[in-house]
DNA sequence: CTGAAAGCGCTTACAG
DNA sequence: CTGAAAGCGCTTACAG
């Protein structure tokens, strides 16, 4: 580990300025001197140098480094959300600054500062809750661009990107009568988030009599877990479990398995995100696909776009039905 | 998004120079006369002063990031291992920045250069190959501190901390032996990965004759499944299948399932990671748990720790068995 | 086409 | 205890 060579050192090396250094190592070409080009590149290479990127984003102001916050990295919905940010923002030669927020406001709340003060030139968040993460990122934008992804809070103008939840749900109960379901148990989580509310309200929206809600504190495999204990408890089993996360589909079937529950004979089990669990299961299950490339892209957009309009756009894509085992 | 309050500012607002301005807000505060402090205090809650940290970082010559470059996010071992390392990072308020080499030597190259030119203290890094990130180790060695995880490199003079794959091996194969298996299936992956090598050299080393192996290029859900292909293709089922990896655990155990083999009846199977993919499936798989938070905690001594030994570390820390259903 | 100079926003010896 | 000044390593008007 030895001293870095500095952009004077390759100066000097080279017998120019800094000045003239700085425009050809930065591709600043047009009114350079082929000659001494080909001095300062070769002084470069010899020196094994590279710009310090924190000098440059002092001065030019910008980093190049977008950042993301997720609730949960544990939850695989958020890593192949995570991954085609990363794929798109890379394409555009943006690195990618990833945080966790824990799923908790507070702990959410220091992120978002740490993003604040800290090396990038925009934030996507995506928001653990719809009330409580409000202040946050209010604070945020503030200081930066910011783009909610997935979920949104309410009272925040701030630009948002994510799936069509109403016709998210509205395929898959349309999926299931059609498969004649008729007694539909609806396994919805955090209904503090956006997500939540809106993919139960449009379950209210197209439920009917014989149809059921269990509603639990987060997404995740415990507590799909539980749901499936809720259901085996609370008397006749629904002939359709509509999961809103593949986690919550993921761990209710398995627990049903165990207790000896025939999927789809029994219960049909659909999952909702199209992560690669899906395919794991056995059966493998239904859920719908996002299109999370498109969602990452406009969030991209609404980041790193021109100017910041009035009103910030709220975009929501849709998503498709991919029938599997299940149901 | 308005102008950000700088040190000057707050000086200027409060009365006083740079100097003492930035002595009260770093906490230097020895030396400082209390009505100063106090009117500082005041001027910066008021302009919601939040210091540069570009600026800071390009002064203080440091970030107070470290970086953790993985194979694959897709991969839930790594997420465990980012976990771990984040909270235990961010415990000593270190930020921690995460990127992913997608498997492939040629991309880690760039991560480990982006990194090497970017805004951390040091790193750390699952090589993607025994071989081939050897050069771009070495050339980050040359420009931060380093430390590998989980894996290590040929020739490469850096400090490393992973699992003991001797005692895993060793723990997994004398479960399976006591349990009455005669006839293990090794199902190893990755052989370009130190990881790789030192599991299957350890299984050899226990090894007896009815046993045998099947290895693939990747540790994945896909090569657990074409695992348990060649499994059903190749005559009698062995009556224990040894993964190295539980991503393949899962992948293999799923597969059997839907061709209607019963495990553990007909085979056993073992994972060796413990992410909580195990306690999904049905049955839950048996697996060795790893000491994520030692592993994390030593990496960090040797990634910030005081000097650079001539000769690094190498840590190898005890799995424990985790014996669950499947085995 | 090239270089001297200013400046991004901090921190920290140094002098007083 | 406090401030003027230097400097971290770049980039970019500006003058020539």
């Amino acid at each position: 580990m030895q001293q870095r060579a500095t952009l004077l050192d390759v100066a000097t090396e080279a017998g120019v300025s800094r000045s003239t250094a700085s425009r050809v190592l930065t591709g600043t070409l047009r009114n350079v001197d082929p000659q001494l080009a080909e001095r300062v590149l070769e002084a470069s290479q010899r020196l094994g140098y590279r710009a310090n990127p924190v000098a440059r984003a002092l001065r030019r102001q910008s980093t190049g480094n977008v950042g993301i916050l997720v609730p949960s990295i544990r939850n695989s919905y958020f890593v192949h959300l995570v991954d085609a940010f990363t794929r798109v923002a890379n394409r555009s030669h943006f690195g990618v600054v990833l945080a966790d927020s824990g799923d908790d406001p507070e702990l959410e709340s220091r992120r978002i500062d740490a993003f604040g003060e800290s090396l990038v030139d925009a934030l996507a968040v995506v928001p653990t809750s719809v009330t409580a993460s409000g202040p946050s990122i209010r604070r945020a934008l503030e200081r930066t661009r910011v783009v909610q992804v997935d979920r949104w809070t309410a009272g925040v103008d701030c630009g948002f990107v994510g799936v069509d939840n109403e016709a998210g749900i509205r395929l898959m109960v349309e999926h299931l009568r059609s498969n004649g379901r008729r007694r539909i148990a609806y396994i919805g989580a955090d209904q503090d988030t956006s997500a939540g509310v809106e993919r139960l309200a449009a379950f209210r929206a197209h439920a009917h009599p014989g149809d059921r809600e269990i509603l639990l504190p987060h997404f995740s495999t415990s507590a799909g877990h539980h749901a499936a204990q809720r259901l085996l408890a609370d008397g006749p089993l629904p002939d359709a479990a509509l999961c809103t996360a593949d986690v919550l589909a993921v761990g209710l079937l398995s627990t049903l398995q165990k207790e000896g529950v025939k999927v789809p004979d029994d219960i049909a089990v659909t999952g909702f995100d199209g992560t690669d669990l899906l395919e794991l299961m056995n059966p493998p299950i239904t859920a719908l696909r996002h299109p999370l490339d498109a969602i990452a892209e406009r969030a991209l957009e609404l980041m790193l776009g021109p100017s910041v309009p009035a009103h910030p756009e709220k975009v929501r894509l849709p998503p498709e039905l991919v029938a599997r085992s299940t149901s």
